[in-house]
DNA sequence: CGCCGAGTTGACCATGTTCAAGGTGGGTGG
DNA sequence: CCACCCACCTTGAACATGGTCAACTCGGCG
């Protein structure tokens, strides 16, 4: 929990690729970008901050939140390989990101990146989808979190998941169930009480603590309402 | 609560002026738009329809919402005056839009529009200034709907709605509480409920079931934690 | 005047939070 | 290699909050 600021070991400074934009690499777009490496729970920026990046995850999981005042946190996203971030409509982040665990981003500056958009028709229509899916993205979340029970959220948030690996079945978790709460607006007891009770039910398995099984799909989409 | 299909009287088809793309009205821009008016609780457009157009509130208020299966509302936003809502990621729209009072709209294709872009370096910037915003914004839902408390919520939604108005301390409520409810993830009674406890309180006053009056901002930022 | 939709209020109940007490497992040092 | 530790997670019991159901009020309109 201890929040170090930022340590980037190898920043590697080399901003030599990093052309790819789009989840679907388009071979047109090379644009500059700094990839740096940042370790597990440390700051990638904080709310307030100047915007003067925003990144692309190449591998780990970083989450957008917001802390408030009371010392409760609320997780807007989790951000995984292929997903933009810190991409903002002001001059100051709205929000803080951290690294949930040890990850590889690409960091864009945002003005050059504005700039080389206003002459490349490709890259300044890549900048408008980008936006939109954040949009899209922001919206399933407030959907989610407009469920009345513990169990819709739960359910939603594991079909969420379940769409991202490879195998459809198993989850992976990079985060911890205090992470899930903060982005469910549930406690980390409730949390709990509901996977042991979707276990209980044999619609999930959960064979280590980061990992779940889904066994009957059809089951948790019900559930989710 | 009778859903006609929608009814647009006075369809002006004359594609005249509707320039003025963001709130601050850039000059340089003269695109061509449809003036559309639409009654109250009348359907815009329906999530799965196709999302040929996108469009700009000229006055009136509109929702945009999902159904869910159960027959439960979750209304994602309000778009008032200067608003731009129905640009979507997806050739799809993912949610339905509804007039929430007599409105009058101007609708854009957004392929047109898109089109355009590509040879106006304004144009553009001001897609993707629209995007950014509208992730912001469901991103600023999220974070009241993260909320725990009913009063927290409530709370939050006044104070959001007192920066809109011209006079800052009264509140014209052009939805029901139902809307709100929806809005919040509440039931209906729990809003009323709240709110006659803000009174009590003299944080609030009602003088009518559409008006609020916001006698201490104070107290209510400390209300919204 | 009376109806009707929208809003309010109350009593009861279901659900999630809180507080507190165990588990569990991965990592470290003896 | 084992014992210990610590962070993370799970479980339980009491409690608070919001949902549900039902009765009632209010205001506008025919």
């Amino acid at each position: 929990m201890a929040l170090q600021t930022a340590k980037t070991p190898a920043r590697a400074e080399q901003a030599l690729f990093a052309g790819l934009f789009l989840k679907q690499e388009t071979s047109a777009q090379r644009v500059v970008g700094a990839v740096q490496n940042i370790a597990q729970d440390c700051e990638i920026f904080a709310e307030g901050n100047g915007a003067e990046y925003f990144y692309k995850v190449v591998s780990g999981v970083v989450r957008t939140c917001k802390f408030l005042a009371d010392g409760r946190r609320q997780i807007d996203a989790f951000h995984t390989a292929g997903d933009i971030f810190g991409l903002e409509p002001s001059t100051q982040y709205l929000l803080s990101a951290e690294a949930v665990t040890d990850c590889t981003l690409i960091a864009y500056r945002r003005q050059k990146m504005e700039a080389l958009a206003g002459s490349d028709q490709l890259l300044s229509r890549e900048l408008l989808t980008v936006a939109m899916r954040g949009m899209a993205k922001a919206q399933h979340h407030s959907l989610l979190l407009g469920r009345r029970g513990a169990m819709e959220k739960v359910a939603g948030f594991l079909l969420d998941w379940s769409e991202s690996g490879t195998n459809q079945r198993v989850i992976n978790l990079a985060m911890t169930r205090q992470d899930i709460a903060d982005y469910l607006g549930l406690t980390i007891e409730t949390v709990s009480r509901t996977l042991s009770q979707l276990e209980r039910d044999q619609v999930i398995e959960l064979p280590s603590i980061r990992q779940i099984r889904l066994r009957n799909l059809d089951a948790l989409e019900d559930l989710a309402a």
